[in-house]
DNA sequence: AATATAGTGTTATATAAATAACAATTTGTT
DNA sequence: AACAAATTGTTATTTATATAACACTATATT
């Protein structure tokens, strides 16, 4: 299959855990319109994205939600799930390894990375902070293919150039730095000081 | 001024973080393609997104930073200034709060809540943690206009409810639950998790 | 069995955003 | 003064994304 398109992706993402839900609450099959509106989207929307994955109801009973979750998950996921490091156990840092341990998901955080001494040798729910020094050792002693990065500003490009040299794929990274990387590793930044700045602006703007 | 596309928004607050860093260091012009490649971008965006805010340089010396800045402080901020709350002070919450506290900016978080009794009454940061109850009395009294959505997803779309009934403007929204709330709130979602997800896909895809 | 209805998959169109093309202007150089 | 180089503002084009239009089919209804 061809590579989708990113906001097709982005949803797929939400269709999952939205169907999910109906599964774990006995729905069997939903409809276009009924996904849609679970989510803010048209019906039209959802259609699309499904088309582009090649799924098919063909009974106009709605799709199948336990076939549509297993084809997301085949697209989504890695057969053998992706390990994933916390690189900088500060108060966000902490926020998401928390928030993401215990979830049953192909994605685990496998380790932790800090500088302190008072930080590392800690477990982080029940996942071990290791010195930043041995990240490229850990990286691959663990196969640890993405990094969430929430080191301070100061830090952050030199940090993100450990990271590529260490093997990393993919970041998705948190700090306000725009990271001059290249283009082998797939960067997602995420910047919540723009993001509060730009509900603010439309919030006077409208 | 027209109402500006959402992407030159979220650049401008992109724009105004470097150059303020630039003025710091003492330059005091910049070039569009300087600008464009602190930023990964390209020299014709950065002009592109100057038109739209009608600003003008004329001398071939670059832009006059410390007047662009300026120019997007007016465009970006509010005169009087913005008030924020942020709602339910688990680990997210939390990270959040200290980390916008003590930037000084027109966006200021000026209260905080939750519905724990051994979080509510305690500071952070020195910001008062209030009873989720008193929500629409605080809301009304500090002129409260955009709220950071922080609470467990299972209370999400009430507690959404509540802050548009409190007469809430604009939701930063960071629990994964889509909010049915209408047109009048500004409802940016962050969602984390699809984040993760993107990346992992497409570090498998590329 | 004919007809209507509701839902689907796909092609066509519209909108948003990024990129490219280019004329105009300042500065520097001969 | 004439020319070249660099940089800008703007219009034109391309690409990405969302929306609309519509033909098709399973089901239900008469
Ligand atoms: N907390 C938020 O809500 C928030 C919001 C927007 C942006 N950010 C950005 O996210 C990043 C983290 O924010 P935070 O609030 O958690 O900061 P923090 O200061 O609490 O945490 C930073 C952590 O990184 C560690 N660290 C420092 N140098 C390191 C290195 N070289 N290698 C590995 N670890 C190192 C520190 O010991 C600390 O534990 C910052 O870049 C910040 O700008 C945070
Ligand atoms: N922590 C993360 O990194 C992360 C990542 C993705 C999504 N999220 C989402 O963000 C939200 C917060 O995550 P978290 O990890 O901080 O959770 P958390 O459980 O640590 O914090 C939730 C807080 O909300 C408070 N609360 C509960 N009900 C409330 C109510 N009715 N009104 C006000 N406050 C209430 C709780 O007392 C608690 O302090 C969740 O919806 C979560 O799904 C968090």
């Amino acid at each position: 299959m061809k590579v989708l398109p990113e906001k097709t992706v982005e949803r797929l993402s939400e269709y999952r855990r939205a169907l999910i839900k109906c599964l774990d609450s006995g729905q069997t099959h939903i409809y276009s319109h009924q996904l849609a509106k679970l989510l803010n989207l048209t019906a039209v929307q959802v259609r699309r994205d499904l088309m582009f994955i090649g799924y098919s109801s063909l009974q106009r009973k709605g799709y199948d939600i336990k076939a549509l979750v297993d084809l997301i998950v085949s697209i989504l996921d890695a057969k053998e799930g992706l390990n994933i490091a916390v690189v900088g156990m500060g108060n966000l840092g902490t926020a998401i390894t928390s928030y993401f341990t215990g979830k049953r998901s192909r994605l685990n955080i496998v380790a932790v990375f800090d500088i302190d001494q008072k930080t590392i040798g800690k477990a982080f729910n029940g996942i071990a902070c290791y010195n930043i020094s041995e990240l490229k050792k850990m990286v691959q002693e663990k196969n640890i293919k993405i990094a969430i990065l929430t080191v301070p500003p100061n830090v952050a490009t030199q940090t993100a150039n450990d990271l590529k040299e260490a093997g990393i794929a993919g970041i998705l990274n948190f700090t306000t730095v725009p990271l001059h990387i290249g283009e082998q590793i797939y960067v997602e930044d995420y910047d919540m000081v723009t993001s509060i700045e730009k509900v603010a602006y439309f919030v006077k703007n409208k």
